[in-house]
DNA sequence: GCGAAAGTTTGCCGGAGCTGAAAGTTCTAC
DNA sequence: GTAGAACTTTCAGCTCCGGCAAACTTTCGC
């Protein structure tokens, strides 16, 4: 069902991998929202994934991780597209621009996504995670940015753009997972993004 | 020195329960400098300060914590003074008064900050602490923001300022300890507001 | 002052997270 | 089909961290 002829090229010890991966990725999502992140050891999550817990750690450096930092491959992807963004595109915008097939691809694992913001939401000693997986992705992005804008990397609006970018998406995510995905999250992210652009300014209340 | 007469109802007690609290974050802080964050065990910090390991979480619930999160006080007068600006300011500009004196608080105490950024800034495991000592104050800025401005709590412009704020001024400190202080805190703060506030426009390459 | 009450420190102990080494198993490449 | 690479497991061991109850220190009421 799944099974793409074309892409032969992976063997299957690494298909074996990525479903260990996903595995071991998916009970820990899944007995996490079941019982709160406390209630739940390495030990369970690698048994309810069919290993050893020395297996677990050949594959996440530590229980949080297997929750928020399974997507490694998604920021390398973004960072690949924001340094393809026509030059003369201002910065802010590139950024968004190149956030667009991240967004694509979180879409398509939509169940997976919202599951996992809402663990997140529930168990907020993982927000932190959350930034810890977006670290590094930050840094290059302020590498990218300075170079993009043509100033020093050490000039302070790449680093404040980059951080301030992650912690827009970040913001939007938990809002999207509140929403339980009613709005689309790439509606969501230029709803937020627009509001970057124009300065932060004060919403009108409904009247 | 430091001797105020008029604040003489601090027991005995308590201030036996500051020198502690300081004595361990002080000690964390030097030994961490010195030989980094993993070198560096919650048995030798209890030693340096004199005190068991035991009451070492007594005071901070993991090692990180001492390093990072020892001014929950300074976040409470925070989110106090942002209530506190008249309401017709504006929400972005109201958030960067309410900073002025945390940010004089953090001058004041400016070997301690800047040994402190300088630490998170050579053990990145860190940084995310630093997201996690800010989460629960940007919760409750979030409502503030959002009575504020009269928008219902689930609004996204609140949450969305709330990290974009946080996100800025973790920028901000990390830059001011980057140029050892050189340039006050208070001026890069003022920087990164602006740029906020213009809404992140690339700026002029050096001509 | 003095004794009871309240709060703090401590040692002891155990569970959980995480790592290194060595031995065993499964896949790949020739 | 077999040698060797890659992956998994077992095991031993360290650090982190929290619960408990005993010892100690400060505070409070008299």
């Amino acid at each position: 069902m799944t099974a793409h002829p074309a892409v032969q090229t992976v063997g299957l010890r690494d298909r074996k991998k990525q479903q260990t991966r996903d595995a071991l990725a998916t009970a820990a999502l899944r007995l996490v929202a079941e019982r709160g992140l406390e209630q739940v050891t390495v030990e369970e999550i690698s048994a309810a994934a069919d290993v050893s817990s020395r297996t677990f750690f050949n594959y996440f450096p530590c229980k949080d991780d297997a929750l928020v930092a399974d997507h490694s491959v998604d920021s390398a992807r973004f960072l690949t597209r924001l340094a393809q963004v026509p030059p003369e595109v201002p910065a802010l915008a590139a950024v968004r621009s190149a956030l667009g097939e991240m967004i694509d691809r979180m879409q398509a694992d939509r169940e997976r996504w919202l599951l996992r913001m809402v663990v997140i939401e529930r168990n907020p000693a993982l927000l932190p995670r959350l930034v810890a997986a977006g670290v590094e992705t930050e840094r290059t992005m302020t590498e990218l940015l300075a170079d993009r804008v043509g100033v020093p990397p050490d000039h302070h609006f790449p680093a404040l753009l980059a951080a301030v970018a992650g912690a827009a998406f970040r913001s939007v995510m938990l809002r999207w997972a509140a929403g339980d995905g009613a709005r689309s999250l790439s509606d969501l992210v230029d709803d937020a993004f627009e509001t970057l652009a124009a300065g932060l300014p004060d919403p009108h209340p409904a009247p």
